[in-house]
DNA sequence: GTTAGCACTCTATAACGAAGAGTGCTAACA
DNA sequence: TGTTAGCACTCTTCGTTATAGAGTGCTAAC
């Protein structure tokens, strides 16, 4: 465990790398940080911090940064948890009054809220459709060969899509096979619903006709075609106000990576579980994936009517300022959440 | 009226500048291409070119580039009209097979073939709601309080959006209005309904009851809220490939644009009534908005049923493949058309 | 009208040197 | 034993200078 002297030091030297972006010597310590003692002593006292491995040295001459540890120990044991201001409360309120009116608002909305408050990237998963409960499912006409296929869930989402009519089918035989369906299927989780219980039906049903079987594929079909995920991103730019990131290499990959919407929703994924006790901090080498590996993350999740459905997060330069980002994340995924009640049955 | 020498001259100019991204001298284009003069007269007659503003020069000792309006003569009487290759028509069919299945989804992977086969950044306008012609709407039970309200369209878009129930007011009372307001609009663009008609109706309606109102409110904020376009993007990366954005500064003040959404919707729109000719191309600083003026645009515009109903467009530096980029938007443009005319009732 | 020759301009690149920041080590001190 | 001053050493950064190279415009000859 390191004695109290170290961590002041350590805890000054992150937190100056986070605002100046420059290695730092054991002079500007002595001289920003009055500890009493001289720049001698604080030299010593880094020498063993890096030996230890919580700070790194990029040439002999220069001064230390923070290394992933560091980092990791900075926000686990030394960052006292920190209220957001109200100037900010204020700024988030204002924010989704003035802007979000529909759903879709709300997330983009978020996306960029974020974004602006932490000077980063943010991302932000939508509902994901899968984890809702089913509430009902309903054909409509369309033209003679085609029907409108919507599927209500009971956070109040609706996804529809125009379909084939089966050969010699019309849309209130559809509407009845929907009736029998709706009864058995509402309050199920679309997840449940697609992986098993539609066989189940389908076998019942399996006597009645052979327009079943037909319709029964397009439902299918339909289920999984809408199963995609959406992420709403903000703040791409913020990269280029980012010292780490004036190397346009770095850049392409990173953008290059949110472009791939799969990807980051996987990305989402990975810890979405892990967020029960609050926001959850990635940092550096513990990503998986290599193209943000000197990247960190800052993540919470959101629910509708006690489901996890979604999260939020924050992404940026290993150096980012942990304190200020994880009090946002905090508040804005509380108020989020608080938001999205007015859209649950 | 320039020379035939001087057309070659120039021609051979642009294809250079277009492809190395270097100034070019006198002696590069009297070795490169065969004109049986020598050097100095070629610098004669670029000498000429400039004086008449067809190129620029970076400083006295530099190679010649062309200028916007040698930009704008090249695209307008020397680019002789190409064609397409074989291997770029089935990398187009190949690509729509796989990959789109959902009509959102043909956007979306058309902004990602357009970026890929032009190594530039793509746009693409989804069909903008407004024009489409109303086909019907319905209200449709959730819960105590609120109903959803679906508007479709003749080209096969749904919006759906969840709305508050008006005191006292069930959802077969806005159904049986809705019946009313069904015979009345159908055919009719959504523009004009929102602008227009919807008074008129209201004005009909309002010796019934106090209800109509409410319930009219709730349609007509529902049609407004409704009509934001989309615009997909693809290949915002390639821009870093480009070695005139190289500089940082640049980068950002275009991926900000990007960010946008209104921004470019209006982008896209302004020249959309132009594009009966087939493709429209803006050069440098024919562009309206600042950002952008060293930027060059090329656009064509889509039908659902001889409706202009969105477009897409390809952006990226001046110094860009004209022949290329347009032949290959004509071919895209007119390949989507006949996608989306599945899509057409 | 075309071309060779030449002086001139401007950029890009490398080489060099000085300044500055920071370190590690040693020796002295409380 | 922990702390500190002093000092030699390392490495980066930045400005200066020199040089090579590309390209031009002009003049005079063909």
């Amino acid at each position: 465990m390191l004695d109290k002297r170290k961590k002041i030091i350590l805890h000054a030297i992150v937190d100056d790398y986070i605002s100046t972006a420059e290695p730092i010597g054991s002079r500007t310590i002595a001289r920003k940080y009055d500890l009493g003692v001289s720049p001698a002593t604080i030299r010593n006292e880094m020498a063993d911090l890096e030996l230890l491995g919580y700070l790194e040295q990029l040439h002999t001459s220069s001064g230390r940064i923070p290394s992933g540890k560091g980092y990791r120990f900075y926000v686990d044991s030394l960052l006292a948890p920190t209220q957001i201001s109200d100037k900010e409360v204020t700024l988030v309120k204002n924010w989704y009054q003035a802007k979000a009116r529909r759903l879709d608002e709300v997330f983009q909305e978020t996306a960029r809220l974020l974004s602006r408050m932490t000077r980063n990237i943010s991302l932000v998963l939508a509902p994901q459709f899968g984890q809702c409960n089913f509430k009902y499912l309903q054909f409509m006409p369309f033209d003679e060969t085609r029907a409108i296929l919507l599927i209500v869930t009971d956070t109040g989402m609706v996804e529809n899509k125009v379909i084939d009519l089966p050969q010699g089918m019309r849309v209130e035989d559809l509407q009845r096979l929907a009736n029998m369906m709706n009864q058995r299927l509402s309050g199920l989780s679309l997840e449940q619903i697609e992986s098993s219980i539609l066989r189940e039906i389908k076998e019942d049903l399996l006597a009645e006709a052979k327009v079943v079987d037909d319709a029964m594929k397009v439902i299918r079909q339909a289920l999984r075609g809408e199963k995609q995920d959406r992420v709403y991103l903000g703040g791409t730019t913020q990269l280029l106000n980012q010292p780490e990131f004036r190397n346009l290499e770095k850049v392409r990959t990173l953008l290059d990576m949110l472009e791939e919407e799969p990807l980051l929703c996987d990305l989402l994924q990975q810890r979405q579980q892990e967020t029960d006790s609050g926001v959850v901090v990635t940092i550096g080498e513990e990503n998986s994936y290599r193209g943000i590996q000197d990247c960190s993350m800052v993540q919470a999740t959101y629910r509708i009517g006690g489901q996890v459905v979604g999260s939020v997060a924050v992404l940026g330069p290993t150096r980012m300022d942990y304190g200020k980002i994880m009090s946002i994340m905090d508040y804005v995924h509380t108020h989020l959440e608080e938001m999205l009640k007015d859209y649950k049955a």
